[in-house]
DNA sequence: CCCCAGGGTAGGG
DNA sequence: CCCTACCATGGG
């Protein structure tokens, strides 16, 4: 992994089996990403715009300091983690391996805590597409206001003393009641993201179920997108469908310590690979059984 | 009109 | 423990 300055842009040598970033930032672990050309995806986090152009063996980093790179940057986008041991240990799985094809180059995101805790709270019983809409409306009404019409994810203190009225024209539905609870039970000390990255991981679960609105599901997204908790294992109504297909005698116990990651690559895949399963699975009421 | 979406809650068996 | 109705909202 060689880094390099171009002009205002940093340059990554990095082969893109290691990191895929359109797959990575575009497969429903972060929110706030756009692909704005056919190699680019241009977002915002942790405060600071991020675009970033992906050929074979490079990552373009535009107008990106060596600083930011360091500090914020190699960490958000894993890149100090090897992934390549817990590849090869997935890929003794047939799914896994179809998904390794599919899209290896997923990475976990270390997303903001109470950012990823907000937007898996908004991402109950919804979509993708609705979700980011949602959670781009929230920012530009609540956020900090960053460059031109970008805005950053609002604080905990941007989103405090707010009314149901207040979230009116978000498009939350009925959410609004759980963001309001989340805020408040920070503010008044009730909970701590920060003590909850020192827990235990059952500890955890049961702090942030606490939380109207977080039970079992949107724990475990927080956990692993918010508190980078890898073992912590979502499950939505795509993986529902494929633990039935796929592992109708459960889920590999060798995988556990790892099963968020393994979740991801298996997410994507059945998500968005229209042979991954049978058609009639894919359209089949989920909700029956 | 229907069903569905990175679900959770309250309430009744 | 289980099951079910219901919860807003928009896309298909």
């Amino acid at each position: 992994m060689k880094i390099y300055k171009r002009e205002n842009d940093l340059v990554l040598d990095i082969p893109i089996e290691q990191i895929n970033i359109i797959d990575t930032l575009d497969c429903g672990q972060c929110f706030r990403f756009t692909k704005t050309s056919n190699n680019t995806m241009t977002g915002i986090a942790h405060g600071r715009v991020l675009s970033l152009t992906q050929t074979k063996n490079e990552i373009v980093f535009h107008d990106t300091s060596q600083d930011d790179f360091n500090d914020i940057w190699v960490n958000y986008l894993d890149l100090h983690t090897d992934y390549n041991p817990l590849k090869t240990l997935l890929s003794s799985d047939d799914t896994l391996k179809k998904a390794l094809e599919y899209a290896g180059g997923i990475r976990i995101v270390r997303q903001d805590s109470f950012e990823a805790l907000l937007s898996f709270i908004i991402s109950q019983n919804n979509n993708i597409p609705r979700i980011k809409n949602s959670i781009n409306k929230l920012c530009k009404k609540f956020g900090k206001n960053i460059i031109d019409d970008v805005y950053a994810f609002p604080s905990v203190d941007d989103l405090h003393n707010l009314s149901k009225e207040d979230f009116s024209d978000i498009g939350l539905g009925y959410r609004d009641d759980y963001i309001i609870d989340c805020v408040n039970k920070i503010k008044n000390g009730e909970l701590n993201l920060e003590n909850i990255k020192n827990m235990d991981i059952e500890d955890a679960r049961i702090t942030l179920r606490t939380i109207k609105g977080i039970g079992p599901k949107v724990a475990e997204c927080a956990l692993l997108f918010g508190f980078y908790r890898i073992e912590a294992f979502p499950i939505d109504t795509w993986i529902k469908k494929a633990l039935k297909y796929y592992y109708p005698n459960g889920f590999p116990v060798q995988f556990q310590d790892y099963a968020g990651i393994a979740q991801q690559y298996i997410f994507h895949y059945i998500r968005t690979c229209k042979d991954a399963v049978p058609e009639e699975l894919k359209s089949g009421k989920s909700k029956n059984k």
